[in-house]
DNA sequence: TAGCAAGTTGACCACCCGGTCCGCTTATTG
DNA sequence: CAATAAGCGGACCGGGTGGTCAACTTGCTA
């Protein structure tokens, strides 16, 4: 099923010094990078690239894949915390965090090709759903808001301050808060228009 | 100052034309559609499009500016407004509604290079200051936001529904009702950090 | 340490992009 | 209706892209 063969030591490092270049220069200059300035910032040939990775796609996929796997855990875990409310806030604290750079748009537009990260999505908005759910019961959001909306508010932090330039590095949370605010049930007015049925 | 000889009647109409298709085209595949895909759908030759319009930028700034005077005259409209809390969201409803499609990313993208569209960004801006310490002092709006922020999270109800394929085009009004109950002064948190200068 | 498969490399390819240019068409006007 | 300048269009250009490949290097193993 996995690899017969483990990779040569020099590949392995090389692959790491792939998904580190690529990861910064994403970060950097948004989801159209050039490979060949990848490659170059990991000090390797373009073609050792596409020999770790088929395809453009498939580096963009490696990378989405470990933050989402890394999210995901990182719910699971919430889900056994003592106070939802809070637990929920800490996930969605993290998740901007760890996107910080960038709005995590490939997120979603790299998805549409690669299986194996729509699955992890998947798994990981099955935990956000729980994670809601959880927060609901407990009072601490509001009654008529689901999951499928705080997924679809989680980038809102990052994709706002990513238009102010030479922004602090923590000025999402200004925004991550503001927008938790909205979702409390404290001086909630009723919402125009049912959720989303799709994430 | 202003054009010496006004417009062939053709011309006019064919720049009508590229307009309208240049907004479609945009709003259909973002920022990085194509002169060609413009020029095509607007039955007119690539040539055409550049007579009309010296340059990509210059055409994307030409519909940007329009949308943003459009806004600002709303704008300074609503400052007359006898409830400045209802202005306020009447404002962020019709620019959200404006840009329904997509995400105004570009009109932040855009205007990095053109003059005139920078002018009258700022101009619009200082109109939604006005507009936010209007509602703050009347207690629509939490003491601790600002313009700024406002101005920020203005295209997040956008951003947010563009992730969910095939969403009714009314969604946004859910996530704008959302970040707007995060501006209200009910049940309102401290917020972590302070306001950005810039915007 | 010898041999070989695994790994590396950068020149190279086809393609697509924004933008130019010049021969042709056509609205305007006297 | 001519004459003319404004407008039109598409072949063309240079540059940058993702991806390929065959010659070369190197880590592993017997």
């Amino acid at each position: 099923m996995t690899s017969p063969r483990p990779l040569r030591a020099d590949a392995a490092r090389n692959r790491r010094l792939l998904l580190a270049a690529a990861a910064d220069e994403f970060a950097e200059r948004g989801l159209d990078a050039s490979v060949a300035d990848i490659a170059r910032r990991a000090g390797l040939g373009k073609g050792t690239l596409f020999r770790h990775f088929a395809t453009k796609d498939d580096l963009l996929a490696a990378i989405v894949l470990d933050r989402i796997d890394e999210l995901g855990a990182l719910g699971e875990q919430l889900l056994d915390a003592a106070d939802p409310g809070p637990a929920l806030l800490e996930f969605l604290t993290v998740a901007a965090d760890q996107q910080q750079q960038r709005d995590l748009s490939f997120l979603q537009e790299a998805g549409e090709l690669n299986a194996d990260v729509i699955r992890a999505r998947e798994q990981m908005f099955r935990t956000v759903h729980k994670l809601v759910d959880r927060a609901r019961e407990h009072g601490a959001v509001r009654a008529d808001v689901t999951g499928a909306d705080v997924i679809l508010l989680m980038c809102a932090p990052n994709y706002v301050t990513s238009y102010v330039s030479d922004a602090p590095p923590d000025l999402w949370r200004r925004y991550l808060a503001i927008i938790f605010d909205g979702l409390r049930p404290d001086g909630a007015h009723p919402l125009p228009h049912p959720p989303p049925a799709a994430p």
